[in-house]
DNA sequence: GTCAATTCACATGAAAGAGACCACGGTCTAGTG
DNA sequence: CTAGACCGTGGTCTCTTTCATGTGAATTGACGA
């Protein structure tokens, strides 16, 4: 776009007839005033967390279920309502909602205890303090007065796969120390069975009650949309069977509502950019493939350069040999390419973490497999489309300054 | 041909080091009245 | 006298290295038919 049309494009773009009515409705952070399909769950966790409204500790609940079974939103919901009853009765609780997954906010024992404290306005230092002085300051904040505080802990396994579960063991003995204030954990996993792995006591501790959230199925997720497509969307803006094509999209890989909403949202601004009045079956198409690409070509984007070379070196190998390539050739490749770049070569065991992390990432397949005689190794191959390696390729010779 | 032993090329674990970041307390220094 | 600059110490946290141990089937070579 040259530069002079700019303002016309802009000019354009505003008076141009939007699809949207109410982006927001749409976004992942979005709490809608009403949960279609999670009745049960809502009730179960009211009559859980009622006592609160009486100054009494309610019992230690966890919420199971896969991604975007409607989790994080339940409780959002739920904790809403009560603490607008609170407000008006005067009872003093306090609800903390932190996700353990972000890093260098949640995930450690320390970061966790600190952003705590900070959620209750008390100025905790990112480090240097030693960890049991943070667990003081948390302590003497809460104790201040006697109140409930609801402790949400979402993707509450993250915690367990980093530290020891001592974290956990701690925050359930908690209310043992204080005098006034009592705290009530509520934990949300993703992961049914991270409870085999934890600690006995605080496996009771923590899970004095349990509220499953099944998958959605095809037409739970399709009442979901039209729902929140009746917030989001003037009248007529979508194509007859867009919604049941996201629909159908997202029950297949395990009833996933978030990205069911997701691919709506895409579509939509796919439509919007295109300047057409309507959603069509073609857009979810094309946010579908948007979707993908964009995540894993943000994911290289974002790595340390060590993980760049790593992947700019099986993506050189595959492109010479086509098949799947084994750690030490990828290995040779990746010393060239450092000295080439400027960069120092990490160890092979170290190169072995990563291509595994890699492989979480979903950025590489690998697989490991014993050739025999010729010993074990892992198997690589490119998880992305020809396409979508391309980009890659190019946009890290960019930015390893590889010409 | 059969079978157990061997062997390879890493995977996977555990522990410890390096270096960045930070708070805190003590000491020094320069500015102020 | 005091505020601020400047150490040294001690703490967390992430990324790495070092050292050790594990692994599973192709290969080998002895053995018997």
């Amino acid at each position: 776009m040259a530069q002079r049309g700019l303002a016309a494009y802009f000019e354009q773009y505003v008076s141009n007839y939007s699809t949207f009515l109410n982006k927001k409705a749409l976004q992942t952070n979005f709490v809608p005033d009403q949960i279609v399909h999670r009745d049960d769950q809502i009730e179960q966790l009211g009559k859980i967390l009622a006592p609160t409204l009486k100054k009494e500790k309610p019992s230690n609940v966890l919420l199971y279920g896969k991604t975007g079974t409607g989790k994080t939103v339940t409780i959002k919901h739920v904790t809403n309502q009560l603490l607008s009853v609170a407000e008006k009765s005067k009872a003093p609780l306090k609800v903390l909602y932190l996700n353990c997954k972000l890093k260098k906010i949640a995930d450690t024992e320390y970061r966790l205890i600190a952003q705590l404290a900070r959620d209750l306005n008390k100025a905790v230092p990112a480090t240097g303090l030693p960890t049991d002085e943070v667990y003081k300051i948390f302590h003497s904040v809460i104790d201040e007065r006697e109140q409930i505080i609801l402790l949400i802990l979402d993707e509450i396994d993250h915690l367990i796969k980093r530290a020891e579960d001592e974290i956990l063991y701690n925050l359930t003995r908690i209310n043992e120390e204080l005098k006034q204030a009592q705290v009530a954990i509520i934990g949300i996993s993703n992961d049914a069975k991270f409870l085999d792995n934890l600690d006995p006591r605080v496996r009771s501790s923590l899970s004095e009650e349990g509220i499953v959230f099944p998958p959605y199925n095809a037409l739970q997720i399709k009442d979901i949309l039209a729902y929140r497509a009746g917030m989001a969307f003037r009248e007529n803006s979508l194509e007859a069977g867009v919604i049941e094509k996201c629909a159908a999209y997202a029950a297949r890989d395990h009833g996933d509502a978030r990205r069911a909403i997701e691919l709506l949202r895409v579509a939509a601004e796919i439509a919007e950019r295109n300047g057409t009045t309507a959603v069509s079956l073609e857009h979810i198409d094309e946010a579908e493939e948007k979707i993908e690409r964009d995540y894993i070509i943000e994911i290289v984007a974002t790595q340390p350069k060590q993980y760049q070379c790593i992947t700019y070196a099986i993506i050189k190998l595959l492109h010479a040999t086509k098949e799947p390539v084994l750690t030490g050739e990828v290995y040779d490749i990746y010393r060239q390419l450092c000295n080439r770049v400027g960069l120092r070569p990490l160890t092979q065991r170290r190169i072995s973490d990563i291509l595994a992390e890699l492989d979480m990432l979903g950025i590489i397949q690998g697989r490991v497999v014993s050739k025999g005689r010729h010993g074990r190794t892992r198997e690589i191959s490119l998880a992305t489309q020809q396409e979508v390696t391309n980009k890659i390729k190019q946009m890290l010779e960019e930015e390893l300054d590889l010409t």
